[in-house]
DNA sequence: CGCACCGCATTACAAATGTAATTCTATTTG
DNA sequence: CAAATAGAATTACATTTGTAATGCGGTGCG
């Protein structure tokens, strides 16, 4: 009998962790070196074979996590612990991410057990650095039947938050489908965005697009330091422009103001991307992680388009205050 | 705002396991001391705040699992990994109970999908070490509106194994609600068992446990070394009058033969347990763990009455190899 | 055939973790 | 008020874990 990597790590995972022998122990009983046992059970946790999860009952914010819901009539509203990072800015890089860590991990849970309850589900998906740890946290999820369409446009660079990856990671961990609209994310024109969106292929996508059972999305704020902005998306004077049109925060690329609705601004003339309405009908999902996002936060939860909030408990904690 | 003990431990796990920190940047972080966070650390473990879960996919035994499954007409076969302990005897203590422990582990997960489709299920259950591993891995799972009901009569010892004890420790740790059968779970004649059954608040537990949704029984052996017989329930003339029978083994103190029927014995006349026939209409799952227990597993995989297997690698080998 | 190369074993060392002993502090209790 | 006590900080130490350096054996390829 052959046995193979995935066996090898399974049965190191077994031992170490389930029966309490510790490396030396575990290698001994598998006839392999400490050192490879140790490489077999980083690798079993970073494919997910072993997980590691977290009950998120006794954070000690379910108040918070009430009156946000409540005040927004939400399904649901999950809160992060709150861990005091105020001074983010003085943060190792480490703790920097944490926020987004944690908000993907629980968004994780959530997306778990969606597909779990419907294993045809078809997810729409937004962009950015949180829903980029989500998909690095899904590891161990297998919904070989689930399609994961992007909402919007890809990124001309080629970063890592790209839709496109975010979409590509989600089906290749999950062993679902992928689709990804192949026209830019904010196209020159908004005649050009009519010939775009028009396009066979891209409408096919966008048909799905329109109706997902769940949407992802995560929300973007209006700074020079904003993802948005240091991708060069946008030009310091749009920047500008978008604050004067009254916008203070994005949605998949789609400007909107205090109450969450898209502002009148050429730019969002120009945004390919499914719009507010359409997702009306499906469950909205919003994944806010970082103080700076509450201003933006608070005007998409305004919007009343939001079904389920996860977030990050600090920044929980400020839009809590603020109501 | 009050920090709890509680939230201390979550702050500590997520920091710690999500975060990447080490302990002592984590206690650095939560201003408290090194081995403080290490005692948190160890506590979050143990109370089932922070979970470790092994996917059991790659296991490489899903072929034996099919097998077994077709043959006896299972609704599902469930193994753990092979280890190849046939010399059990050899075994370090802590390797002695790993098959035990790694059917709890997979039961556990399985009572966990029952009770999330199914939040006020009833759940019968029988006795044994690996029911008690089954209790010790349950932490973390909440299931206030659940009710465990014991399936048979109590052992006289005061044994950790006992079916109260089993009963206790679900309904404790899950927030649910146990009954168990006040009565000694083998009766000194056929008379006394009649009474004893009866009794009105024993038929009250009865008639619950009688149709339970979901049924958790293991199996014993019918050796010296058995638990039974090491616990002084059956003596070692009973055991040999028991063998003349035909018997194989047992569950909740039903001796049955091979072919999982039960076998013509005084013994059997006064067994204060829930009968076979009774529990054809609830979903049986059936835990064995252990190679000493092929043989009476397979009597009772025979009967038909089982729609669950939860088994260990070596002895599912064993039990294809007989096929 | 021999050379390069890959994967793993071996070894050694540094870092992190678990744990026990001791001291300190605050609170209870006589 | 002083003694007792419990819990946590501090300290120190042993164990375990992570990781890099080195070497060995087999495989493929020129």
């Amino acid at each position: 009998m052959e046995t193979t990597e995935a066996q090898l790590m399974s049965r190191a995972a077994w031992l170490y962790y389930l029966g309490g022998l510790n490396q030396e122990e575990t290698s001994v009983r598998l006839g392999l070196t400490r050192a490879r046992v140790n490489k077999l059970l980083q690798q079993a946790r970073e494919t997910g074979l072993v997980s590691i999860s977290i009950d998120r009952r006794d954070i000690g914010l379910m108040e918070v996590e009430e009156v946000i819901a409540k005040t927004f009539g939400l399904d649901q509203c999950l809160c992060t612990p709150a861990l005091g990072f105020d001074a983010v800015a003085s943060l190792p890089p480490v703790l920097a991410e944490f926020p987004r860590r944690a908000v993907g991990s629980v968004a994780v849970s959530l997306l778990r057990d969606t597909l779990v309850a419907k294993p045809d589900c078809v997810v729409g998906t937004g962009w950015g650095r949180t829903l980029d740890q989500l998909t690095r946290q899904i590891a161990g999820l297998k919904a070989p039947r689930a399609r994961f369409v992007s909402l919007m446009g890809s990124l001309t660079a080629n970063s890592a938050f790209n839709p496109f990856e975010v979409v590509q990671s989600l089906a290749r961990m999950t062993g679902g489908e992928g689709f990804f609209l192949p026209v830019p994310f904010i196209a020159d024109s908004p005649a050009d965005r009519e010939i775009l969106m028009s396009q066979r292929t891209v409408s096919k996508v966008l048909h799905m697009a329109r109706h997902p059972d769940l949407a992802i999305i995560s929300v973007g704020e209006l700074t020079e330091d904003s993802l948005l902005r240091q991708s060069g998306m946008i030009s310091a004077a749009e920047l500008t422009a978008l604050h004067e049109a009254g916008a203070v925060g994005d949605t998949n690329g789609i400007f909107f103001d205090a109450n969450g609705l898209p502002v009148d601004h050429p730019l969002n003339q120009r945004t390919l991307a499914v719009g507010f309405e359409s997702l009306r009908a499906s469950h909205v999902m919003l994944l806010s992680a970082g103080l700076e996002k509450v201003e933006a936060t608070l005007g998409l939860l305004r919007n009343g388009l939001v079904k389920s909030l996860v977030v990050d408990g600090d920044a929980a904690l400020k839009i809590a205050a603020a109501l």
